[in-house]
DNA sequence: CTGAAAGCGCTTACAG
DNA sequence: CTGAAAGCGCTTACAG
């Protein structure tokens, strides 16, 4: 808080009281020509920044939105965050963006701060159940939209992605080219998507007819680590499966960098579906199959409905169509494979 | 701003004065024990949380830094973003994220933004000439740090990398495979790291005896899609390269995306060397060449130098080494490459 | 259209 | 250790 000229300086500069030198520099109409002209003048003169903290205190609004994401670095979020702010910034608005680092300590930790700083609305990819933090900042009454993820018995309005859809499609397209071993990397089962990401993939395999199979299943973290380490696990395994799924765009990276070290060739040895079409995964080659969804789309909307929220309006929640883009990493089962012979599938 | 629980609540429940529930709640030491108890549970019962602006109006200091970084969705940046972010937040400081877009319009915005603000200071990897907003921001005392990037002639502490000494390593490790017409996608001429990467080029090359050609640069702009166009360009040259240089992570997919289009293999066909060792680089296979530096410790760097600005210290500058590391998309010159017989080099 | 005054919620010398 | 009072910088009914 270094810069110190104030309303009042200009005021005195431009010959006017503070409360026409606010009117002028806040557009409103109530002014005259003369005032307009003489404060404009003096403001650009001392160069006036209008101070926003003070400016807030008085209005009991601060046309600011906190943004609460697991994790800034995952290019998912990333896309979201970009899409949001840019909407945000359109409107006059500024974005408090956080990175709760996919720890619910330090989303509550960010929740805090965010009640603190009094923003208007929150738009948040949640962690947990609500029964910490969340659920008392909803009770304060701050206008919240969730993005990507929800928490299940909470009210609140969100812009979630089809998770059902894709990963049943992804199971569909695997089964379709002879796989019945599908592996999956699943995320944190403290998230929504995490948790709906695992049933739906195991309520596919059951639909083609194929009994779930614990031993093919990594929990992860959804970070690149923890795709690595997951896959390298499951290929360890010796009934490998034939294909994997990662449940998000960063575990999908940490299988790719698995099956690079193993030097397996992916969609030839090891079918490989991820999650996320982004920049980087279009760069891999063979090109891979993603379930792909629009994360600035949803950025997008979630401050479009944060707005809506903030007015008073009702707003329904919106799921987003999800679709998969098959290229180059699926593949027909190997012959060669050893869990070729025994796999019976859906006797039950 | 929906919570209204302030201090006086909390005071009058507590049956003392605003201003020792004020001491209490900032750990003023000069409280009694039977206050700090009552003032405390108060605080608990109403669910009192500080208004963050009254307070720092009054106090003449946010615990505020502004972040502007140029692409949050750069996977570079993203880290040193998340490596600033979480030292501020360890140092009890509220971070602003601010995306310029690598635009310099957007910059200005948000450097305006910041100062509304009142942030006690900001990081910053800069655009421009700092003729703009970014030398009034200056002129108004606003403590600052520039991070990756710099402005020439404008005195601020920076944290940037030994550019010269990657490109410089880049260059000698090609030349030392045989190659001599090394291909250079150079990012915006609008910052400093897209100069001095380009002109450590030229003058590696120059060093090694190769005639720095113009035809073999192509200008970018940091993001994929310009790596894409630019490498595409340089292949479809009737001499095309030999060998690629990208001047940024991002240009670096695009690079990878466009040899995967054309079916080069590369390594073989094309040397590359990318820029910056990321997670998704590190899932390229064939495993990616890349000058690699580290945006976390530069991020976390920036923070600590900011605060000791904030203190009243002086700091000096830090330039962070940089390290080639050697994978396999370099290898030797392809004997049947058509530039393989005109090329002389060397004649001066 | 304009100004004097009050007040947003907090902290901090000051006096005790 | 504690409280009354002032003031951070702004905006906005209110009266004119």
């Amino acid at each position: 808080m270094r810069q110190n000229v104030t309303i009042r300086d200009v005021a005195q500069r431009a010959g006017v009281s503070a409360a026409t030198a606010s009117r002028v520099l806040s557009g409103n109409p109530s002014t005259s020509a003369s005032a307009r002209a003489k404060v404009r003048q003096a403001a650009r003169e001392l160069q006036f920044h209008v101070n926003a903290r003070a400016k807030s205190l008085r209005r009991q609004q601060t046309d600011t939105i906190g943004l609460l994401l697991p994790d800034i670095r995952n290019p998912f979020f990333a896309e979201i965050a970009q899409a949001a702010e840019q909407a945000a910034l359109a409107a006059g608005m500024t974005t408090l963006l956080c990175n709760a680092n996919e720890s619910t300590a330090q989303q509550d930790l960010y929740l805090k701060l965010l009640v603190a700083q009094r923003v208007d609305g929150i738009i948040a990819a949640p962690q947990g159940d609500g029964s910490g933090k969340l659920d008392e900042t909803i009770a304060l009454g701050l206008p919240l939209v969730f993005v990507d993820r929800v928490i299940e018995g909470v009210d609140v309005p969100s812009v979630t992605s089809d998770n059902w859809s894709g990963v049943r499609q992804a199971v569909r397209h695997l089964v379709g080219l002879g796989h019945r071993r599908i592996g999956f990397v699943t995320g944190s089962q403290e998230t929504s998507t995490g948790r709906e990401r695992l049933q739906a993939y195991r309520e596919a395999l059951v639909r083609a007819g194929i009994r779930p199979d614990k031993t093919l299943i990594r929990y992860g973290n959804f970070q690149t680590e923890s795709g690595l380490v997951a896959a390298r696990s499951l290929l360890d395994l010796s009934q490998p499966p034939t294909a994997v799924i990662a449940a998000d765009s960063l575990m999908t990276l940490g299988v790719v960098q698995a099956c690079n070290e193993l030097g397996l060739v992916i969609g030839e040895t090891l079918s490989v579906i991820g999650y996320d079409d982004t920049e980087t995964t279009r760069a891999l080659s063979p090109g891979l199959t993603v379930i792909s969804h629009d994360p600035a789309a949803m950025g997008t909307q979630a401050f479009a409905m944060l707005r809506d929220v903030l007015g008073g309006r009702r707003v329904p929640s919106v799921v987003l169509p999800v679709s998969l883009v098959i290229r180059n990493s699926t593949g027909p089962v190997p012959l060669v494979s050893a869990s070729a012979t025994s796999e019976s599938g859906a006797r039950r």
